[in-house]
DNA sequence: TACCAGGATATGG
DNA sequence: CCATATCATGGT
């Protein structure tokens, strides 16, 4: 359980936890795996009904991916002698998605040429601007903002957090076109990948990039190639042993190799970067 | 100091 | 269609 983005998850009482929305309402919740190291228990703080514990249940384990069963990538990675090392080294660490498509999406806009570490002082700037905050375990803690409250907002606030213009503009345009229903990410659910990548491309400030990353972070779809992240080139240099970073229809032919398990592979990968 | 960051778009040839 | 400039700022 590691690489998790400081701009979000906390460490508390043994627990990480982050707030997410049950129905609507904020609430911390905690989650650890268990002493085998199999089991992931979750933990809601405060009152809940038993109908938002189970559906933080379920959260959970979609943000997780517990339903994976990573023996079978490790099984197929073994076939390649470069990506069969990075599954004894991380072996166990799974895919961590975002509860909600609207945060991850945000968020990967956000990210969009900005090192992490900006990248994650910019998504902290908005949350603290546009978010609802909730009190407990004697703190305050603040939940990533809704499209609403987004929308809400004017560019030039965003600005004064030191967004560019044009990034102020896609984000709040973004959550603007959920609010009035011309772009409805629930329905993306039923979609094919190609067809997710179409219809978010559409979206201004919304590149194959940023839409794979979607397919990856917010809905866990296993087999993702983003051949052109920088990130994923650079690993791909590193643990294949080139002399030079690889184009990226260099990374798609090595990569052939990954499917049915690209989405793994390319995490591994990028986790091999520390 | 210059150049690159887990890009996308606007503009000009 | 392809090349280049632009963006804000932190890291190296």
């Amino acid at each position: 359980m590691l690489q998790l983005e400081k701009s979000t998850y906390r460490e508390l009482n043994g627990y990480v936890v982050r707030t997410v929305r049950l129905s609507k309402e904020p609430f911390l919740i905690g989650f650890r795996y268990d002493e085998g190291g199999q089991q992931l228990q979750v933990d809601v703080k405060g009152q809940v009904t038993d109908e938002q514990l189970s559906e933080a249940e379920q959260l959970v384990r979609h943000m997780f991916s517990t339903d994976v069963d990573l023996s079978q990538f490790y099984r197929h990675a073994a076939e390649d002698c470069h990506l069969a090392p990075l599954t004894n080294q991380f072996a166990g660490v799974r895919m961590v998605r975002d509860p909600d498509l609207f945060e991850c999406l945000v968020k990967t806009v956000i990210s969009q040429q900005l090192n992490l570490a900006f990248a994650g002082t910019l998504t902290k700037r908005l949350i603290a601007l546009a978010g609802d905050t909730l009190e407990a375990e004697g703190k305050t803690w603040r939940v990533f903002p809704t499209p609403e409250q987004v929308a809400k907002l004017r560019y030039e606030q965003l600005q004064q957090l030191q967004f560019n213009r044009r990034k102020a503009e896609y984000i709040i345009d973004i959550a603007r076109k959920i609010v009035d229903g011309a772009l409805d990410l629930d329905s993306l659910w039923n979609m094919a990948d190609e067809e997710v990548v179409a219809t978010l491309t559409r979206v201004r400030g919304v590149g194959r990039w940023t839409a794979e990353c979607l397919l990856l972070f917010g809905m866990g779809r296993p087999d993702l190639l983003p051949a052109a992240d920088i990130g994923l080139r650079n690993a791909v240099r590193r643990v294949y042993k080139l002399d030079r970073q690889p184009t990226e229809t260099e990374v798609r032919n090595i990569g052939s190799a990954w499917s049915p398990w690209s989405s793994y592979a390319t995490f591994y990968l990028w986790e091999s970067l520390g």
